[in-house]
DNA sequence: TTTTGACTACCTATTGGTAGATAGAATTAT
DNA sequence: ATAATTCTATCTACCAATAGGTAGTCAAAA
């Protein structure tokens, strides 16, 4: 993403909020326009098609989720503590009312390029690499009790986090996502 | 819906599988036309906006839904195989690479009028109801372990279920959301 | 004779996308 | 060093197709 002009940026950074907020359907380069200030016909010019479009959102996010995991890993030290780090992720983005990019994309994946779909399960599957590694280390640490499969435990660990960030938008209820989180973490606690 | 006749549910019925694959700003009224034969404008006579369509599927999957949970409670008597039946609807769901219809519109709320936005708090609150009911009876009959909360426990549920379905979309593991199922299982399992 | 359920025929706004122009910056050739 | 050329980033002006929706007609049923 290295490659994109400030503009090209601003673009993504509206074309991925509209996105989070409404779903990839529901705005138009219009929308773009009016909200960035520069004509639909630039953001042709950047983004050829709706699809490419797309797809630098996918990828631009999910490179900047895994380095997310990355700093988590800098910062915090115990397994479990990363558990807390991924999870607080997701509590911030619904307290925004925002869905995680890649799940909603998920969710228009009919609407979408084969090469977003390859980001989409890069996405899940990178996400899900890094959670069972501290799944399985905090095992080791004795804070999380022992579990036939780490993988089996991320899988669902990941996808109550989507499901929670989802369910979130309708909830009156403020401490919802943060409900669900601590929920997953006591499941796994010893 | 009994109030419904049999053109207003073909259209439903289609609205709802579109919604369900696709999202709901991803079909139009066209697309309802070419799959029931019937025009765009005999849909608007049915359902004069595409809001009062949204408000109708929820309304009518919502009842299905609900009447299905009072089916498992029939056909399964211990609070364990009753929590194996409502995770059942959604492997059959994924299977079907379908998402849950409140699911997709709660990712598509936003272009939601509020009766159906109440619609989708109702399909969450009674869901999580009977799955917390259930989870209480599964510690009673000592096949599920003790929990602070059968309330918090069943919210973490059925996130992991709305959001296993959502990631089972791009998986090409076709036993993905089984897995997830069973994991939550396991989890809450002594 | 009113209601129901469907139709044809429109309408306006929006959608994603294209074509061609242009000013200025950067590169290359003379 | 200067002139010629190409590239970048943007614009205006379109376009065909589709969107959701309306008005008015009409046959059959209640």
């Amino acid at each position: 993403m290295s490659n994109l002009n400030n503009t090209a940026h601003e673009i993504l950074d509206v074309a991925e909020l509209f996105t989070q907020m409404q779903g990839f359907n529901a705005f138009s380069y219009k929308d773009i326009q009016d909200e960035v200030g520069v004509k639909t016909s630039s953001i042709h010019y950047y983004f050829p098609t709706k699809q490419d479009l797309a797809t630098a959102m996918a990828e631009r996010y999910i490179e900047r989720f895994l380095n997310a995991l990355d700093d988590i890993e800098k910062k915090s030290k115990t397994g479990l503590e990363r558990l807390e780090g991924v999870g607080k992720k997701f509590v911030d983005a619904a307290n925004a009312k925002k869905l995680c990019l890649c799940g909603m994309l998920t969710s228009d994946i009919l609407s979408l390029p084969q090469e977003a779909l390859n980001e989409l399960r890069r996405f899940y599957k990178e996400s899900e690499r890094w959670i069972a590694k501290s799944i399985t280390q905090a095992i080791e640490e004795g804070d999380v009790r022992e579990l036939p499969s780490s993988e089996g435990a991320a899988a669902h660990f990941l996808a109550a986090l989507e499901g929670g960030i989802l369910v979130a938008r309708v909830r009156k209820d403020n401490g919802y996502m943060q409900a669900v989180l601590n929920q997953a973490l006591a499941l796994l606690k010893k």
